[in-house]
DNA sequence: GACCAAATATGGTCAGACCATACATCCATC
DNA sequence: GATGGATGTATGGTCTGACCATATTTGGTC
């Protein structure tokens, strides 16, 4: 044994790296590892597993890019690859990427978020959950200089509406959504010159939330997204 | 000169993989590279962006769990790393992990899903399009052995309904959550016992998307929902 | 022209080394 | 005994160079 588990012998059809994510995947569930918990040490896993630190670290990349894992250098409690979680910042450099190379457009973009901004409004309605974060972004537009300030702030009111939900996956797919178009976001807000309309439109979502009004807030919520991003007119330009 | 670009000596913040995964992204925006080119091999990029492979193979890495490339080992036209699009397959992985992790809820994911099938229903509804894949995915069912078979061709008659919208972004998150809850989705086959009812829901929600009947489209969707993942209560969550 | 062998390019993996970081430990000093 | 700095050490980050497996390309042979 110990036979070098036939790496080079036979490379089967599993990369080395692949077996170290599905033995960490495994133990994940098994052991029942959650959030917070460290994995052993890359050198370790290594030893372990009976591949090499390179194949380790690429299991760990992957990992890390999945938003499962965050590792930082050093000694002590923190040090190492440590669970987390964050399925929205994966997502985000994920939807970044694939609109880049035209595998998505700006408008199935938008559109998703339609979907789930409507659909987050219809339970926050019913839930009447999020005003206050809402209300602090409002104010927070009104008193932003310039588009970036003003979207950062929008992105948050908006981030409120899907929190409201209560369901941290839609919640996730919107963040991630919005990142990836941020720069779109704000390419509208200069062309429109003016963020008045937005904000009444925000204030709108806002009251029909706080009244209960799910159908109002659902209606809402789309003119606000055909005001920022004109269906008629091309995405993008 | 050639002074290492400080690698060693200034490790600054940004790791030496994410330079390369800037500096692939950039690429794919100003290139206007899309699916099918090909990156230059691990060696040269290396050379190009003045690090070592392993840095290299790590952002490779981490580009293919985001499904954006494609290795392929060889030579020839094919061989190296490839710019794909497989958004799904990405996400199915990043839900499966979160799901594990107890970072997500199967009530959640599934109630995702009734969110995007009624959005999707909707649109196919007014398109009336799939209607042939869903209907060699009723017959399909029809002839399964087994609930993996039959949850086999089940997840290709959703897979149909969201692939009707049009948006290959819902389609692709569709796929991802079909694809993490399949386990589940057969455990749910088995504690039914009986297909039967979930046939007839298949053959509602297609008469209603044929006969351009959203609405009936959108119920008979949550009642086929309902039916498989029974909510304990309510909206749940 | 068809077929087989060698060359070659590509990803996959490994081993070992060194660096930077950040905590842990120990010891001298007060 | 408490404090504070020097030293130790574990951890991730990176590099180098080597070798293997695979698949195409090339070229020679029949």
């Amino acid at each position: 044994m110990t036979e070098l588990a036939g790496q080079a012998r036979n490379p089967a059809r599993v990369r080395a790296f692949e077996g170290v994510l599905a033995r960490i995947e495994e133990r994940i569930a098994a052991d029942g590892l959650t959030v917070g918990d460290r994995l052993p040490g890359e050198r370790q896993l290594a030893e372990q597993l009976q591949v090499s630190r390179s194949s380790v670290r690429e299991a760990l990349r992957v990992l890390e890019s999945l938003g499962v894992v965050s590792s930082q250098v050093g000694r002590g409690p923190d040090a190492g690859a440590v669970l987390t979680s964050r399925p929205g910042s994966a997502l985000t450099g994920l939807l970044r990427l694939h609109l880049g190379l035209a595998t998505l457009s700006l408008r199935e973009v938008v559109d998703t978020r339609l979907m789930i901004e409507q659909w987050s409004a219809g339970h926050a309605a019913r839930s009447r959950a999020g005003l206050e974060t809402m209300e602090r972004a409002i104010a927070a537009m009104d008193a932003a200089r310039g588009p970036e300030e003003f979207v950062e702030h929008d992105i948050a009111f908006h981030a409120a509406i899907a929190e409201a939900s209560g369901n941290r996956l839609t919640s996730a797919i919107m963040q991630a959504l919005r990142g990836a178009v941020q720069r779109f976001a704000i390419d509208a807000v200069v062309r429109l010159g003016d963020t008045g309309g937005l904000q009444a439109d925000h204030r709108r979502i806002r009251d029909a939330i706080r009244d209960g009004d799910a159908a109002t807030a659902v209606e809402a919520i789309a003119v606000h997204l055909e005001r920022a991003y004109p269906s008629t007119a091309g995405p993008a330009s």
